[in-house]
DNA sequence: CTGAAAGCGCTTACAG
DNA sequence: CTGAAAGCGCTTACAG
């Protein structure tokens, strides 16, 4: 392994000084076509790479950002949700096309943030995407903000809360896909997933189910609902718990794919035909949800869309532009899994 | 936005120097326990936060490590390979957990790789991911190791090639997988997948493929392949083609369980059923993998341990230990698609 | 267009 | 146990 090259290497063998080099290498216009050519020659025969750390602390800016993801504490350790690896997915291209780097890294609810802080050195900005408890997070962001760090959060919007937020309208997916099965003409209805202050984004399709319900006619409909976090297990324990304690819906609406799925295995060990005996729609659009059978009827929030709004959302606030609040329609998408086909 | 607080901000307010204050924070056993804890405090009511980038450029180590993804040109931009967000997901969680930032970049292979260049100064080492060109791929390496990069690779072993490499036993996975499928009777077989010298991991499977085959003196067999990437419209094309040119194989193994996916599609549309008509098998086990119907036969990779082992490595090469190949088993997964059950 | 010099915020020998 | 000082490798006013 040989030694790193500095500019002051490539300035001794081009017989310039240190600052020229930096310049050349720089693209600064007070540099000779000629100087600059030179330079750059020697420096790519030597390897030269820019030390980002050095040049950083300089420019006191790292044109890196960190995204921060929060795991639910149920979450099983092996398991992440695939939608937030979809979101992953697409802020790693978003930061790319712009030029960014990205920093990764989980967060678990309970420990106490220091990686944030040590994030906020070594990035321009931080991206918060998770669900989890919203309550314990709040205060994190209170400090995130008193730092004068920039970051944007994806997720439920909230006029109380600092900070921006680019989120799906949940309240309006929620809505369109009940009042879809609605009017194909089911009259009995369960939701299931949590319905708190810590989960905010299943809340709110929890109320466009809730609203649409009333909307028709059919409010008392809108009492049957269990919590379920958004895992397989979760959806099939509750989908279970309904089996032997209710009379059966013909609709079940789920908060994510993931619970939708685990809905799907309990009904199979009933002997239940979806969507004959039980219709069931999801949210998230995971990949999965377009294999099942029947293929599941979900509500989609466009990942590569968001992450570019997350990322150029947080490279304006960087640059200390406005910006303000997004939020992104919800789409549904109609399977075989409530029956309309 | 508050200034940033510096260690010189605390040393003043703590009446003691800068260097006494860097020692209290670096945990120095050369500080006394109320010196300590009265910078400690002090440093938690400013929120001070050490500038990783001065103390990286004064360690020279970053505590960092970059993960380049490399994607097939011919993917769909808006699609990552679900087997690589698996792996992406694992490897920030072994990164994290061993306390190293992780730094995510995507690359294409036609670019001159800048970013890997830099990537090299902002981090300790790389990891490389990705199937595409290998004989594009092979120079890269070469440059990274005569840079003296510490960089551990995912994919087909290799004697020629510099560096380590972390890899699936594809000929075994390949070749576990199609006895699996002679074991239960079958007699024509077809493969459907890149076999050439840029496509290695393919290629080790097709090898696993046609010795299953020879060894059952069904060699003739093994000569059916047709070249696919890993794509599901790139499955579908090959199936599509291989209906119309061929006498119908009665088991197809697929290169990936996403060409598998475009297999399915072709054979429902030609009416044929799997796997009563035609057994098919795919390779990668991705979450989808489990929700086809039928559910599809695959070949596992751990991705967990493989992020893992990824990361463990690649530390212990950063720290100058010696390190080595490693090979992991292939884990062959029976469902319904190979008629077994 | 170029060079000499300051300084970004740390860590760590060196001296006490 | 503590302080004064050097230096990591850059970028960028300042002076010419």
């Amino acid at each position: 392994m040989k030694e790193k090259a500095t500019s002051f290497d490539i300035a001794h063998r081009a017989g310039v000084s240190q600052s020229t080099v930096s310049r050349a290498l720089n693209n600064s216009p007070l540099v000779s076509k000629e100087t600059r050519d030179r330079i750059v020659e020697i420096a790519r025969e030597l390897n030269y790479q820019v030390d980002k750390n050095a040049s950083n602390l300089r420019k006191q800016k790292s044109n890196t950002l960190a995204l921060l993801l929060f795991e639910d504490p149920t979450t099983d350790d092996s398991l992440i949700n695939p939608f937030f690896l979809s979101m992953l997915g697409s802020i790693t291209r978003a930061s790319a096309s712009q030029g960014y780097d990205l920093l990764v890294s989980f967060q678990n609810m309970q420990s106490d943030w220091h990686a944030e802080y040590e994030d906020s050195n070594k990035a321009d900005g931080i991206i918060l995407l998770g669900y989890g408890d919203y309550s314990a997070y709040r205060s994190k962001l209170d400090q995130l903000e008193e730092q004068g760090t920039h970051f944007v959060r994806w997720g439920a919007q909230d006029k109380a809360h600092p900070g921006v937020n680019i989120g799906c309208d949940n309240y309006q997916g929620g809505f369109d896909v009940t009042n879809h099965l609605i009017g194909l003409g089911y009259t009995s209805f369960a939701f299931i997933g949590d319905n708190s202050e810590d989960a905010p984004e299943f809340r709110a399709r929890y109320q466009g189910f809730a609203d649409a319900l009333d909307k028709q006619g059919l409010s008392g409909e809108s009492q049957r609902q269990i919590n379920a976090h958004s895992t397989e297990p979760s959806g099939y324990a509750a989908m279970k718990a309904m089996l032997n304690d209710a009379t059966l819906p013909r609709a079940v609406v789920c908060a994510s794919d993931l619970i939708a799925v685990g809905v799907y295995d309990a009904l199979r060990e009933a002997n239940l035909r979806v969507p004959e005996d039980v219709a069931v729609v999801g949210y998230d659009n995971i990949p999965i949800s377009g294999y099942t059978t029947p293929a599941l009827t979900t509500v989609r929030q466009n990942t590569t869309k968001a992450g570019e709004l997350l990322v150029d959302t947080l490279i304006k606030a960087i640059n200390k532009e406005v910006v303000e609040d997004y939020l992104m329609p919800a789409e549904l998408i109609v399977r075989r899994s409530c029956g309309a086909q």
